[in-house]
DNA sequence: AATCGCTAGTAAAGTGATTTAGTAATCCAA
DNA sequence: TTGGATTACTAAATCACTTTACTAGCGATT
């Protein structure tokens, strides 16, 4: 790798004083180069480790890098940029900076990119049209090297790799990072049906969500390999683009108000599902001795919450990691139009309190 | 640079427009001065609205938008911050990109920031020294306008604006957006004496949170105001860099394995007290009937917990959304020294049912 | 003696902007 | 008619680096 010098920790800040003036000035390549009684080009090419300088000895590499340590030589990014276009920066671009969901992904993907040499940039949307199609334009015209879009619908052509988490779609140049949904839903409803459940009602997620439609097509035809029903008088579906659990309490409370019988529910996410167990209990129903209920992601809370919550989940900050994984491979390689199309993680059930056997 | 690829490979990829033809070229400002028959430099002045610009007649500057427009012409963020070293990026440095207070609060820094037409880049320390100390040189290194820390100790001396949030501290360039922990401590407190509580037992934060200190003063001073006891058989501090109920849970069962009796527990923060009511529902102890329990923050999940939690709001969004006010101010006024050193925020009870008339 | 290859570099041309100093042309008043 | 102001621009320096092409010197080979 090009990997800049890791010209490392010294105590001072970026700029050191200059005799003549007084005023503070910046150390860059010249004065560096300058002080060691050699060129630019050299100095440049010595810490750049390029190839080039295989035929510099060693001894004025050291002194190069020993120079720039006691100097506190600091390349600057803006320069570099200029002449590379490439940022070592990548965009990140999520429907909001939640509690739940993104802030999971997103500690995945930082993880990743900051062992890297990485930075990212953060841009949320809030599902406002406008601003989908903007910020993506944004952060190219930043020169970020890629982009990573959460949860958000994709119709963009970029001219550079982008990967998506949960974000379902075929364009050119995206790599999706994606659920194995079928199998999401063979583990709830599996679950649950051997718990003795059969009349099991459903919160989808909002039409915006990328997920939703996928997940909502597993849950039925999984549904129906399993013989259970799903009714859509027993199906409703969050509404308003705000991830609080208020949403969960919200349908719920409509869904009770159908006064349509149910044992169990499969909640969009953790999110809704602590919603819905609210409103369940402000019905007087008990979680799980009336009512099973069953969350989706594993969110952190959802371990803590009382009852704790049964859930599918998702490796949200193994996904965040793959998902800057695969970015970077594809940035380093950007004529190899070999990447993957997609990459598809396995679900995990946690059961915990949240089910029991459905009441005789 | 040292990549293996080949030199004409890179030529084709990436961030070219397309022209139709197999040449595609980037629309930078000389293609368009050439385009429309004048120089970049007044085509640089005008698309910069720069007050040299004044002379040039409406018309001309009319054509020059248009063209701009026309060709889609995106100016190279890099190239421009070669020269002018404003990037409109600013650095946030958190602990962890974590569910509850950190993204909270950058969820009020990022919306203030983009509409300022900023970007912000992202760097979690996790506590670690080293990189507390590193990230704020290498955001630097890459031309961050300024800089926002969360919860951060700060021993720095940096180039650019700082602002922290809950960072308490007297160095220089810094601004501080605090809460007023006194008054937190009032309104908790006051309200658990007012439900008749006399033994009160805290969870203190742990060790290297920047908001531990001065809130425990804060406790103690208040406690000391109304005739309350703090007891340090009572006290128990968090221990562990993640943030997760676990750390509640856990020192919440060493609390009671003490055998000391209390009525009521203030915890550091929500997610602490989410752990904490699990621990003492594990030892058959009721929330609120047995012991209330007060948390801080107000995360959203604080108002879906089981019980509700009554909690000690900090507004951290608009905490955020100040901090990047500060900073954005101070950016635009580089010299300055006027700027606030510290701007407080004034807490506020939320209650809920976490907490009740202390048993007789 | 001429050529070759190697070593240890350097000169110089980008990279895409911003910005200052300047200039040619026109207009207007004295 | 001249001088000054105004208008409408432009040339050129600059930013801090990257990278290619080149060279001077020297020992070894043909």
């Amino acid at each position: 790798m090009c990997e800049t010098a890791p010209v490392s920790a010294s105590k001072k800040s970026g700029r050191l004083l200059s005799g003549s003036d007084g005023r503070p000035k910046r150390v860059t390549l010249k004065v560096l180069a300058d002080h060691l009684g050699l060129s630019p080009a050299t100095v440049s090419l010595v810490i750049n480790r390029a190839s080039v300088a295989d035929s510099i000895p060693q001894a004025t590499q050291e002194r190069i890098f020993a120079a720039a340590h006691e100097l506190n030589y600091r390349p600057s990014f803006a320069a570099r940029w200029a002449r590379t276009a490439r940022s070592f920066t990548i965009g990140v671009l999520v429907p909001e900076v939640s509690e739940g969901y993104a802030s999971l992904v997103m500690s995945g993907i930082e993880g990743y990119l900051l062992r890297e040499g990485y930075f990212y940039l953060v841009a949320s949307h809030r599902h406002r049209d406008d601003l989908i199609d903007e910020y993506p334009r944004l952060l190219v015209a930043r020169s970020v090297d890629g982009l990573i879009a959460l949860d958000t619908p994709w119709r963009h052509q970029l001219p550079v790799p982008v990967v998506t988490v949960s974000g379902h779609n075929q364009s050119n140049g995206v790599t999706n990072i994606l659920l194995d949904h079928d199998r999401a839903a063979q583990l709830a409803l599996g679950h649950l049906q051997q718990l003795g459940h059969q009349r099991i009602a459903f919160i989808k997620g909002q039409e915006f969500s990328s997920d939703t439609a996928a997940r909502w097509e597993s849950i039925v035809k999984v549904a129906a390999r399993l013989g259970l029903q799903v009714s859509p008088k027993l199906t409703v579906q969050l509404e308003g683009d705000l991830a609080s659990p208020e949403l969960g309490y919200r349908v719920t409370n409509r869904l009770l108000e159908r006064k349509a019988r149910f044992t169990a529910l499969f909640a969009f996410n953790d999110t809704s599902a602590i919603g819905a167990i609210g409103a369940l209990r402000h019905h007087k129903l008990q979680v799980p001795q009336d009512v099973s209920v069953v969350g989706f992601d594993d969110i952190q809370s959802a371990a803590f919450h009382s009852p704790q919550l049964t859930t599918v989940r998702q490796p949200l900050k193994k996904m965040g990691m793959m998902a800057a994984e695969a970015l970077l491979r594809r940035i380093a390689r950007p004529d190899d139009n070999s990447y993957p199309r997609a990459i598809v993680i396995e679900p995990e059930l946690v059961v915990r309190k949240s089910t029991a056997r459905a009441a005789g």
